[in-house]
DNA sequence: GTGATTGCAAATCTTTTGCACTAAA
DNA sequence: TTTAGTGCAAAAGATTTGCAATCAC
């Protein structure tokens, strides 16, 4: 329950890594933003909601609130720490990935995967309409459990 | 003004198409139905969200609750007579066009434009992980105005 | 100390739902 | 007549925002 950053760490060695992350994309290295930021950029790949997110400090016992989950996932979009992934209607997603690749989509668990981009490959990608560049081309495959096989 | 559909006009010759279509999915043939049905599928591939479908609809003088066009854009999805498309978070969009096809979104003004299937190949789809398999592959090429040429 | 950030609650936006009324068959 | 469908307004779900309190520098 403790997993809690005391004032006095915010500095310290253990974030450091994190601080200049911040730094550098000039957000202000708080304790919110760098808690939020060790479960998003220090296990790996990454592909959250706000709700889940939110959830997940508040089992790691970091004392946030779902507004600055929500500012916080902007901020670090914005700051391109991180990525939106439009996966469902209705929901934000956010991917801690940010090279060039495309995602599974889990249709009864509601999660993501990574595929990377050597994997899946556009043999044709069509010309832009008049007057428009490509800005980026999304990819999911949606995927369901395969039914039982009939015995 | 009197773009409506008095009662008697609801099994006249002007739906009977759409009459048809909706009965063959297993709906009544309402005139809210047979006005947004018009709207739909009798002006080519449509690309719509609620709130537009709702504004065509008050535009063409058709009396329609916005709550109505909601239940009605989820029946028809649900009839298979539209699909659901995921372009934006935390929005939704409906395709009337039923065909194997990807979509342009088109950043700056939020809409979408259909790419025909055959002009857009994958190369390679990966293997979808144990246990599943592919139910659908959504692609969306996001484009943008380029930039006036510096001069 | 000063300005940026946070938390809370209220506001907003989109979509869904409950229920009395209306219309289709 | 009988049941499905509609409209309204309220509810629900997700996200944003305003503002006083708090924190980083």
């Amino acid at each position: 329950m403790d997993d809690q950053l005391p004032p006095a760490t915010v500095s310290s060695r253990r974030y450091g890594v994190l601080i200049q992350k911040l730094r550098q994309a000039g957000l202000r290295p708080t304790r919110q933003r760098l808690a939020l930021a060790s479960l998003l950029f220090e296990r790996g790949n990454q592909h959250v909601c706000a709700e889940a997110l939110y959830d997940q400090a508040q089992r790691a016992g970091i004392r946030v609130s779902v507004a600055t989950v929500y500012n916080t996932l902007n901020q670090f979009t914005a700051a391109g720490l991180l990525r939106e992934v439009v996966a469902v209607p209705g929901r934000f997603y956010f991917d801690s990935n940010l090279s060039d690749h495309h995602h599974f989509f889990f249709e009864v668990t509601g999660t993501l995967e990574d595929i990377p981009s050597d994997r899946m490959v556009l043999a044709h990608l069509p010309e832009p309409p008049a007057g428009t560049a490509v800005a980026r081309v999304d990819i999911v495959v949606r995927v369901q459990p395969v039914k039982p096989s009939p015995v």
